[in-house]
Order: C-alpha cells, then sequence, then structure tokens
DNA sequence: TTGAAAGCGCTAACAA
DNA sequence: TTGTTAGCGCTTTCAA
C-alpha cells in the first residue's frame, strides 16, 4: 500500500521532541543544534551530527507558531491598505513592492491586511496585530480618529502619506505641494496660461496640497487662475475621464484649457482618453501632467511628477525594523516623526508648448 | 507621570488568565466566553457579563499565536510569486487582488512569500508552510520538481498557470491557446496576411501555448505564416520595446507587417512604442494586439484577449479554502485537477483592417 | 556538555 | 454550569 494516498504515517509533523528522541538526545539539545538558539550551551559535535541525521531523517520543520509563541516574534510584518473598487491600484502596488523587497531582505514575511473603509478599521486592524504581526505599516489611511487609542502598545507603527498625524508613529510622504508646484511652473515656464487641475478626492490630505502646490505656482508666477480652474474627484482612470469630460460639457463654447494637470497618473489618462474622444490630440493640442510615475506613465510617455513609491515603501519597512528592535528592548522608541520625500519632473511625451492658435470647446 | 510615554502599566497585554482573575473566573471560562469556542460548556449570563467587562476594562485581545498552537489553524493563506525586476507585475497584482478578496471574504489573512527565482524555491517555501499558513497558492510556478516531495503534508496547494502537472494539486489556468487562435483569427478575418507574433518567454508554458494558437489559426485559416514569423522575450514593456525594434532593423528594407500579436499587454505597449518611435501610427500603419486584459489595456484602449485574472486569483482562493476545511477533517482530497477558464477578445482602439497599400521598414 | 522542568497563551478533555 | 488539568511545540533558565 505504497504512495496512492499521502502515507499516513508521515501525517503529522515530526516535533523536537520526535528528533531528539531519534537521536537519542534531549528535546533541548535538539533545539539548541536545529534552531541555532542564544544557549551558552555548545553542542558536542558528536550530539550534533546525530541530531542533524535525525532531523533529516524525520524531515524536522521547525513549527513557527510554537516558536512565535515562546519567541514573541512572529519575523512578518503587515501592511493594511484599503483596496476599493475593482480595478488595482498601482499606487499602492508600487508602495507594496517596497515593502516586500524591504522585508524579504531582512527575512521577514509580510502579511497583507484590507480594508473597505476606514470604519470599522479600529476594530478590526487591533485584532490583526495580536500575535499575528511584529509591526504595522499604514498606507494611505484616511484616518479619522487618532488610532494610538487603539493600537495595541507593543506594535510599532509607520504610516505612508497618512492623512493626520499619529501619535507615536513615523510617517512617511512626499512631498506633494511641491511637486505640484515644480509642474504647474514647468506648464506656465512652457508659456502655458489657461491650466486646468483635475485633482483627486477632497478629503486627501495629499490630494489637498497638491491643489495648494498648482495654487501656489500661479501665484509666484504672477499669473492669474482660470476660471473654474480645479475640480476634484476619485483617483482613478474612470474618474478623470467623466470628470474631464462633464468639464467640458460645462465649458462647451469657452476656450479650451491650455494644459491639464491632474492629480494623478490614472486620472491624467483619463483625461486624454475623455479629450481623444474629442479627437483633441495630446500635447499638440493641450498637454496633460499627472502625478506618481506609476507604471502607467512609464509605458504611456506621460508627463508626471514622479513620487519614489517604492522607496517610501522600502524605507518605511527599514524604518518600521529598526523600531521593531528597539521596542523589543526598551519601549522608549514612541517619538513622533515625518519624512518627507523629495518629488521630481518626468517629461514625458504629453507635455509641450501650448498652440499658437486658441480653441474652442464643441 | 501621566501619558508623556506609553505607560508601562499597559505594556504587557492581558492574557485570558487574566481577564478570569479580574472577573473571579476561571481562564477557561473566560476562553469560552471571548473566543467561542465549540466547548459545551454553557456559560451563565452572569459570568458572560462579568468576564466581557473585565475583558473590556483589560483590552483583553486574543494573542494568535497561541490560538495557532492549539487550534492548528493560522487563518491565513499563503501566497508564492517570483517578483522579478523593479517594475510592478500587473498580471500577478490582478491575481492577487482576487486572491485578497477571496481571502477576506473567508475571514482570513493573506501572506505574500517572494521569490527571486524558482531555484531554491523548495527549501524556502518548505519553511514558509510550517505554522504560519493553512494553505499555498502558487502563482505561475516555473517548478522542476514535483512539489510534493518537499510539501509538508497538511498543507494544501492550488496552482495558477502551474507550469506543469504537480501531484494532489489543483491548478486554474485561462486558456492560451483559444485565446491566441482567436486574436490572431480575428486579425486574418480583418485581412491581415502578415502578423508577426512577439511572444513571452520560451520555457513558459503559458507562451509556448499562445506560439501555438497563433500558428492553429493560421491553418485554420489556410494562411501561411510570414517570414521570421515568432520572437520571444520576457512578458515586459522594455523587452517587447526592444525586440520589436531588433526585429525590424534585422528586416530592415522589407515589407512591413501588418499587425503584430503580441504575448501580453505589457509586451504589445512596447511594441507600440517602438512602432511610435519610428512615426508608425497603431491601427493605421499597423494593428496590435496584447494579451491579458490588465489596467495597462484598459487604460491605453489597447485590443487585447482577456483572461480573467481577478476571478482566476478568486477561484483559487476558494478552492482552497475548501481543500483546507477537508484536509482538516479527512486527508483524502488529494487529487489532482487542471481547470481552465476561458478567455475572449477585447476590441480596444489598436486593431484595425490593414492599410491598403504595404509599407517598407525604414 | 547535557538534561529536567517550567512556561509562552490558549483550548479541550474530564471532573466536580 | 464551572473549575481543574493537561498539553500544543518550542525556548530558556537552572542544575547536574
Amino acid at each position: 500500500m505504497a504512495e496512492t494516498l499521502p502515507s499516513r504515517s508521515h501525517q503529522k509533523a515530526a516535533t523536537l521532541a520526535d528528533v531528539g528522541r531519534e537521536a537519542g538526545v534531549s528535546a533541548m539539545a535538539a533545539s539548541a543544534v536545529l534552531n541555532g538558539s542564544k544557549t551558552t550551551a555548545r553542542i558536542s559535535d558528536e550530539t550534533r551530527s546525530r541530531v542533524l541525521e535525525a532531523a533529516e531523517r524525520l524531515r524536522y520543520r521547525p513549527d513557527e507558531a510554537a516558536r512565535a509563541l515562546t519567541s514573541r516574534r512572529m519575523n512578518t510584518i503587515g501592511v493594511v491598505a484599503t483596496l476599493l473598487g475593482s480595478e488595482p491600484n498601482l499606487y499602492f502596488l508600487e508602495l507594496f513592492n517596497g515593502v516586500l523587497r524591504g522585508a524579504a531582505a531582512a527575512g521577514q514575511n509580510t502579511t497583507v491586511f484590507t480594508l473597505d473603509g476606514w470604519d470599522d478599521a479600529a476594530q478590526r486592524i487591533a485584532r490583526f496585530c495580536d500575535g499575528r504581526i511584529d509591526g504595522l505599516i499604514l498606507v494611505a489611511p484616511m484616518l479619522e480618529d487618532d488610532p494610538a487609542t487603539w493600537l495595541p502598545r507593543h506594535t510599532p507603527v509607520v504610516s505612508i502619506h497618512a492623512n493626520r498625524e499619529i501619535a507615536g508613529v513615523v510617517n512617511l510622504e512626499s512631498d506633494d505641494e511641491a511637486g505640484a508646484f515644480q509642474a504647474t511652473s514647468r506648464l506656465l515656464e512652457l508659456g502655458h496660461r489657461r491650466i486646468l487641475h483635475v485633482g483627486g478626492p477632497v478629503g486627501s490630505t495629499g490630494a489637498d496640497r497638491r491643489v495648494q502646490g498648482y495654487r501656489r505656482a500661479h501665484e509666484a508666477a504672477g499669473v492669474p487662475l482660470m476660471q473654474d480652474p480645479v475640480v476634484r474627484d476619485a483617483y482613478t482612470f474612470e474618474a478623470g475621464r467623466h470628470t474631464m469630460e462633464s468639464w467640458l460639457q460645462v465649458h462647451r463654447g469657452e476656450e479650451l484649457p491650455q494644459a491639464v494637470f491632474a492629480g494623478s497618473d490614472a486620472i491624467a489618462l483619463g483625461c486624454i482618453d475623455a479629450l481623444a474622444a474629442r479627437d483633441l490630440r495630446v500635447p499638440a493640442d493641450i498637454s496633460v501632467v499627472g502625478f506618481d510615475d506609476t507604471l502607467l506613465a512609464r509605458t504611456s510617455r506621460l508627463a508626471t511628477v514622479r513620487q519614489p513609491l517604492q522607496q517610501l515603501g522600502r524605507q518605511a519597512t527599514e524604518i518600521l525594523l529598526s523600531r521593531m528592535e528597539t521596542r523589543a528592548e526598551n519601549a522608549l522608541t514612541s517619538t513622533s516623526a515625518n519624512l518627507v520625500l523629495p518629488t521630481e519632473i518626468v517629461a514625458g511625451a504629453t507635455m509641450a508648448p501650448p498652440r499658437t492658435a486658441p480653441q474652442v470647446i464643441g
């Protein structure tokens, strides 16, 4: 009755005790040999080799759950993110990519925790923390309350693009205001005077800051804002398309903007799609600049503002890991901090000087 | 000395024993009340409320690691994927999205395990399984040996787009051959006779099948393949661009293909980029069709073959979950199976009838 | 250099 | 209805 069914004999995984028995030594010796502990006890080569052999024979593999119970360490970091809609979110993906790499480099696993919204977040995140993870990364939380009230004391947290200051949490973000300022200034330098801003959602601090940068660039250049200069909706392709199209309909018969500064790459591509549907050419008829420099921008040669998303994710992870270390030793690292990473302009192929002849919206 | 530092008194999380003590009952009673167990013992309302109150006061939260140790259940599924290069992989993201949703719907967490390649996969995946996860999803594994030899017996596995049959593992895939056949046939119907295939890497079963579908469509239509009809490289934008450009250089002075059937959306967009760099217009001068229907295709209005990636991920998760159930009861579910999901053509804006006048490669 | 024993926090027998 | 007891697999004192 060989291997037709998985042999029941191996059904149960070998434990350290099994290995010890097999090798004729104690479980403790086996532990010391196999799971390289801090024990001062040194093991004789004799014992060591017998243990190793037995472990091999029994296909021993340590049970991480048990190990976690004693060591109070899961070697896992958690990432909390809202994954709204069915469309993948490249912003999140690039951050996540950075987190994965950072974690992998430190031999840590990463577990993802998805939220449908931030309403019941407190409860759910709190549960999520207990015993499963050693540290937490909060991505772009549109948080209302202060997580410090419900986060377990022991779980170090690093946030990315947090919407508010959180007690005892390090936050990383990119310089949204400066990025928007740069992009808008660049358009102004090129000669654009009528620049529409199709921004991200109201209530998002990042989106707010981009609006501010857009405004400040106009002020700095002494150029007045165009009429109805800012429209805002979600950070998606669909929202971009819809918002652009609506704006054009409302302003039918008026002069076409010379450029669009979009709150994200997805929005920008949505705008381009809406423009293309009206046979408007980018950048010949109108320039479009995005924000983020996600994969989408790179494959479309979209002019955009790069925020170093991967690096943001990776660095957040590294900071988290170091906090996990220190927190383990003494619980004194509870200062807040805010790191701002710089943005830069990516030229792309959707930004050009304005047309000489103005155009009317059909 | 109020709240300047996190109060050391709450440093240590409350345990069931603490709750019991606080409530003046046993830890077991607390357990029964708080972590709704299968114990037949019913708890009096009196006790129940006292426990709940004590738990609240102590901010009790169950330690998942400890719970996992006894229940042999982590409520977590693992996803193994190769995350090569720095570029995010939309194929994976869409699958992953589906997995996350499936897992979340069943109250399971998801942990990601990244591999740099499939060389040392066996060792590393095996370790990953022990005690951390209850089931495993392998995404596009380019496996050499049979994981059944090294996977822990208890860990159910579902694969997506596996490259080989795996003992005791359910595999999900989409109908690559049929998809490629449909796309190519569509181009042939439109009148194209010189269709270049820029495919995915040699060694990928999926890429191989797409080549087969491409060939079979020609046979079925009685149309001979063009000269040097198939070139293959990685599934990326860069590879697509580079491969397309190289092919054009090699065939300088010859007739331009009328259409390109690409092995993935990323490849297709790379091809379009290479063509655009030569001022060739898509689809006016040449049609381009992709494969996958990722976000990239949707935001570029790329003609493509849709494989239901999200659904693939979600369904894989559901199958895995059901296997986890049955496996827990009796270990008899070790049959292999292969589910093939259908593909469909997405028209897009990059596919049109061929030019009337042929064009020469400059 | 090794072993025995205690315990991490929780659950599931079995008694009371 | 409740408490007692005995582990889950591992690590870590402490003694030998």
